[in-house]
DNA sequence: CTCCTATTTTGTTATTTCGCCAACTAACGA
DNA sequence: TCGTTAGTTGGCGAAATAACAAAATAGGAG
């Protein structure tokens, strides 16, 4: 989840993540969008795939990414812990 | 809004706004919850005080800190805004 | 096999971030 | 006023980050 975070802090990796909700994009196209080298958003890239927020497919010569809708849950619900009601109705301790 | 997700990055200032869920806390209620000295932690209440996400109330010599939850629903729509289908449906140019 | 094209990896540099200590300010009580 | 407590600020070093250029890898096309 820490990985999550640390990768949603750039703005630019959020701008590919915005880029990708119109649909898969390769790695060149998507660098074509920004005034950045291609071995730049290439570290980009893997910085939000190791945080798991886009999934990758190899295709010939060329590399898709898409966006991981999955994770979008799993920020929101880790939001939801940072902001919502601290679980005092539970059983057990949160942080034995 | 790039404060914000800049601020939610460190895992420690997540824990203080995790913290705050239970209520208002001063300054060094918080401090005693860490592993860090006073100075490190006065550091990050600056970065959650300028993202907003955090408010303040001086109280004689101590300093409360309580959760802006107002800027909870900011960040939902920021999320959104990276995850939920794109505005194809306005008339305007979302980026002009 | 050889040459392109697409993408990633590596090495380097500049900037930022996080932590500490020491010094400082502010408010209170004796 | 003097001393104490609460908190912030400034300076510094270590580590992480983001950018680039250049080299390396991998797949077609011919």
């Amino acid at each position: 989840m820490n990985e999550v975070f640390k990768a949603l802090a750039d703005p630019t990796r959020r701008e590919i993540l915005r880029e990708l909700r119109g649909g898969e994009r390769t790695a060149g196209e998507l660098a074509e969008l920004f005034p950045l080298t291609k071995s730049t958003l290439s570290g980009h890239f893997a910085v939000l795939k190791a945080a798991d927020l886009v999934q990758t497919e190899k295709r010939g010569t060329t590399v898709l990414y898409r966006l991981n809708t999955t994770v979008f849950q799993d920020v929101l619900i880790g939001l939801l812990g940072l902001f919502g009601e601290p679980d005092t109705h539970l059983k057990g301790e949160s942080r034995p």
